[in-house]
DNA sequence: CTGTCAATACCGACCAGTCGGTATGTTGAA
DNA sequence: TTCAACATACCGACTGGTCGGTATTGACAG
């Protein structure tokens, strides 16, 4: 359904995302016209605006793409109820790996974000805030417990590990010497080093 | 001279160096129209390119303010010849104080760094290479003198602290209730402890 | 002090081209 | 015939940038 004898294999849906996700990291999403993006995609603007009411509709659907697989990863940690330092852990190298696998939409999608509230957007807005308020409140709860050193409050610890991901597109190769795992590994080891109390 | 009797006492040359930049703080550099920026600076399109050459200047100019101030205050940092903790430390609380007190130029500067790349800016981006390999660099040789444990590699433990200055924009607010030298200071804190050697 | 003359600073109308978006047409399957 | 899935042609608004013109200033001569 909705695929043409001429098209290579993936969705005209699809492949107008993948187009514009390629060219919105590339160049900015101001910069590239809908033009640009119908034909990398090989279709044309009757096409795009058949499965997409706006161009801003493609940015809304990469900044889903990215939240919504974030957010069901923090939940499935969250659940195991372990300790905080194999959860602060596990959401580090989750968030790391999982951006670095998504890292032209999350380019594309990171430049934008300050611009985008305009109420397609705040209930991913929100979405996120609670990301970012239940890492804080984890190491938050972990110093009072002592289990965490309060050598930083949880908000410059927290913005220390979104600071690096929000950031991740523009130094990370895939084709790197490093894979996505030991950058992982190396950041939560870091962090958790910091946070470590003095035995 | 070059000061007419009904301006508000600056120039018009930094007045519409100072709309820009708001403008492209809240909208992004592409979503700026020069219109918008000759309307709120009070002067006409003639009167912007008698002063600047193309709409592109004007993200140059605010370029060249962050970074050369940046650069003066490493170069004198690295000439007191201190040891490494002190040194990382006063770099690190160099860059969040400067850039906190340059929000708007640094949120619309960081945004579209990766797009620039027109030959005018090669220069400027090789300084931020060297500002980064500096840092770098000392994190390495620390680690190799054993004054700083080799708990991450230098470019995880750099990516770290740029990443929070990168994206100190989004949720710095000089009215709130941190100044910029606590967390500063913090951030300071929570690498340093990260790096220590267990002793 | 006054008159002259460039140079600088700035204005506002105006391009040619591009933008996101739409209205209408065509095609093949059911 | 009907409907989804696209293609094509096109629109009005707006873009960055230009250009001829003018008001203001400073230097210098007398």
């Amino acid at each position: 359904m909705g695929r043409s004898k001429t098209d290579g294999g993936a969705g005209v849906r699809e492949r107008i995302l993948a187009a514009a996700c390629e060219l919105f990291a590339e160049q900015g999403y101001d910069a590239t016209s809908v033009q640009q993006v119908v034909d990398r995609a090989g279709v044309t603007k009757g096409g795009l605006y058949h499965y997409f009411g706006a161009k801003e509709d493609l940015l809304v659907e990469m900044y889903r793409a990215i939240f919504s697989e974030r957010l069901t990863a923090l939940d499935a940690i969250l659940a195991e109820g372990r300790d905080p330092e194999w959860t602060l852990r596990a959401i580090i190298e989750d968030i790391v790996v999982g951006t670095a696998a998504m890292r032209q939409e999350s380019a594309a999608v990171s430049r934008e974000l300050a611009t985008m509230d305009s109420g397609r957007t705040q209930r991913l807005q929100a979405d996120w805030r609670r990301y970012q308020e239940a890492v804080r409140g984890l190491i938050r709860q972990a110093q009072q417990d002592g289990v965490f050193s309060p050598v930083a409050s949880p908000e410059v610890v927290s913005w220390s590990i979104f600071g690096v991901t929000n950031s991740l597109h523009t130094w990370f190769r895939p084709d790197g010497p490093k894979p996505a795992e030991t950058i992982a590994r190396e950041l939560a080891d870091f962090v958790l080093a910091g946070l470590k109390t003095p035995s």
